[in-house]
DNA sequence: GGCTCCTTTTGCATCGTGATACAATGGAGC
DNA sequence: GCTCCATTGTATCACGATGCAAAAGGAGCC
């Protein structure tokens, strides 16, 4: 804003060289009583805060994280972000965050401009497409629930054994014929591990598979869920890849005047405080994002201090039931 | 990680000068269309990307917004963060998240880094003590929904209007004891809007004031609210300051076997994409997320460019009615 | 006084980019 | 041989904090 104080004009006014100031600042060295208040009263005097770009020139490091999100404007990575930032301020970083949007260009654009040298590395948890960039990328990089590159680390949790337990928790209530929506991104690789599982469940229970994608655009999506609904009347439960389409499908179906979970039964995958508080009843499979976020940090400090990681690192779910499923028998 | 590839290096690949190098980055001055592309050759050879520190160094700006919310995890602030976060990067600007936690040594933590021109502007959106940072902080602030100093600008929704007409959307109904639930900190001035609103709302209509405190804790919050019900069997109609505790409302007043709306009308406030997806039938007061990002966006640049700002913006808000208010008479 | 030893302070180079001034080269055209 | 202009190179500085080597100051000792 106005005139912006630098380290020399402390020096200056505390009657001392610039070296003097800095290791005052940063307690070093051979240094008597009186300089160390003299400089002390200079630094708060002009409110004196060292610019950190200059510092950042000097160490080659920024100690700012990047990390990129589809949105936070979402639970699920609301709070992985939330998370993961907690854990990073704790260990002295400040955090870049970048929306990707399922916009590819804006994804690319945050790579070309994080990868020179802003950050001291990046956690990538977006689901687009195979961007050239990462391929190249000379930073430490962890991923989350999506593979990139081989000697990019990967944190996920059992996607293929939450699907299995939800398809099973709807079977074993009585369930006859289990729909299944979910974003069919086929760049998403572990989300395929859903996929798999019910495909695998229906095979085992000789029933039909019943796939609708999730959609990007909300009014889209809603009219794709309500074709279920409509096209297969025999539907009487759903297992949905996520919380907020579960919710969806849950208003369509009580519109429809169907009873949940006598007429139709739902179990959605997630699980996040925010739903959990919103819909406290939904029956839903719970991951766990903390453990998620303290891995991926853990890997991350790891990549950056050079030590070797593993791939990848699978998380256990929890199955999470509740009053869209029916009571066991 | 390996060799940080440099200016100068690209200019020995390219076997010209870096001044030449740097006038075919920045496609200054006269240049051949061969040396252009024997550079931009080399360049991707390299996998070169400018130094952003030392860009940042040399034009004294970061191009970085500093945001501090008290996190990202809860549907509101998330998506404020989100819609902040797309404006911004619009703009060219990236944006350094902070989740103060409600722990004023955290946000203090956060200040006295930011303050250190790591970030060209900073915007405010916590509802925490009173830092004295703040007051001395030489650098372009925008608040959102809290006053900080004179000539920080605040943008925020009409707090007491919404407050007033979500009162009188239960009282329409037939509402005939209202109670109200906040987090009753004193430092947030807007929300006092609120708590205004309802008291005014109910010395109009003749009712005492039922106030219950929405505590940090989730689960203290959820046993006070529970004595709400079992210390005022009367109320009819509860109005709270979020949609989160509306909806911890609705779990406890379904649990308690009291039909909502017949028994307990409930209203909520905020109105995020969130909640609605989740809880479409909440009725909720709509806060104008885009449009609060809009400004606060519009009035930092301002701020950044030395231009005159008002005091506080003040935006209108929108009632959502829903299936938790009965049909109006 | 001259010497060593220790404390305290200072000057200077460094990090990578961009800006600027100025020189130098080469080719075209007359 | 001259001018004109496009093109590239060389050189230097600024940005602000840091860390090293060197210098300055003071005490003690012979």
């Amino acid at each position: 804003m106005t005139k912006q104080i630098k380290l020399e004009d402390v020096a200056a006014k505390a009657g001392v060289s610039k070296a003097t100031v800095s290791r005052v600042i940063n307690r070093r060295g051979y240094l008597s009583q009186k300089t160390i208040m003299k400089v002390e009263e200079a630094i708060s005097a002009l409110n004196y805060h060292p610019n950190v770009i200059a510092q950042q020139m000097h160490t080659q490091r920024t100690k700012q994280i990047g990390i990129i999100v589809p949105t936070v404007g979402t639970p699920f990575f609301g709070e992985l972000a939330a998370e993961l930032e907690r854990r990073l301020f704790n260990k002295g970083y400040k955090v870049i965050i970048g929306g990707a949007e399922n916009d590819p260009v804006k994804e690319r654009k945050y790579l070309q401009q994080l990868l020179g040298r802003q950050v001291d590395g990046l956690i990538i948890a977006t689901h687009n497409a195979n961007i050239a960039e990462y391929q190249h990328a000379n930073l430490p990089i962890v991923a989350i629930d999506r593979y990139l590159r081989d000697d990019i680390p990967v944190v996920y949790s059992d996607n293929y054994a939450g699907a299995r337990e939800a398809c099973q928790a709807l079977l074993d209530r009585g369930a006859t014929r289990v729909a299944y929506t979910d974003n069919l991104n086929p760049l998403n690789a572990q989300d395929e591990g859903r996929l798999q599982a019910y495909r695998a469940a229906m095979r085992a229970a000789g029933m039909p598979e019943l796939i609708y994608p999730s959609l990007p655009d909300p009014e889209a999506k809603r009219a794709r869920f309500a074709q279920l609904f409509a096209e297969h009347p025999e539907v009487d439960a759903v297992f949905a890849s996520n919380d907020l389409d579960a919710a969806l499908l849950l208003d369509l179906a009580t519109q429809r005047g169907l009873r949940v979970p006598e007429d139709l039964q739902i179990i959605g995958y997630d699980g996040t405080k925010t739903t959990q508080t919103l819909l406290p009843g939904l029956a839903t499979v719970v991951q766990p994002l903390a453990a998620m976020a303290e891995r991926t940090v853990a890997l991350l400090e790891d990549k950056i201090n050079r030590k070797p990681t593993p791939a990848k690192v699978v998380l256990p779910v929890t199955l999470k039931p509740g009053r869209t499923l029916r009571q066991l028998a």
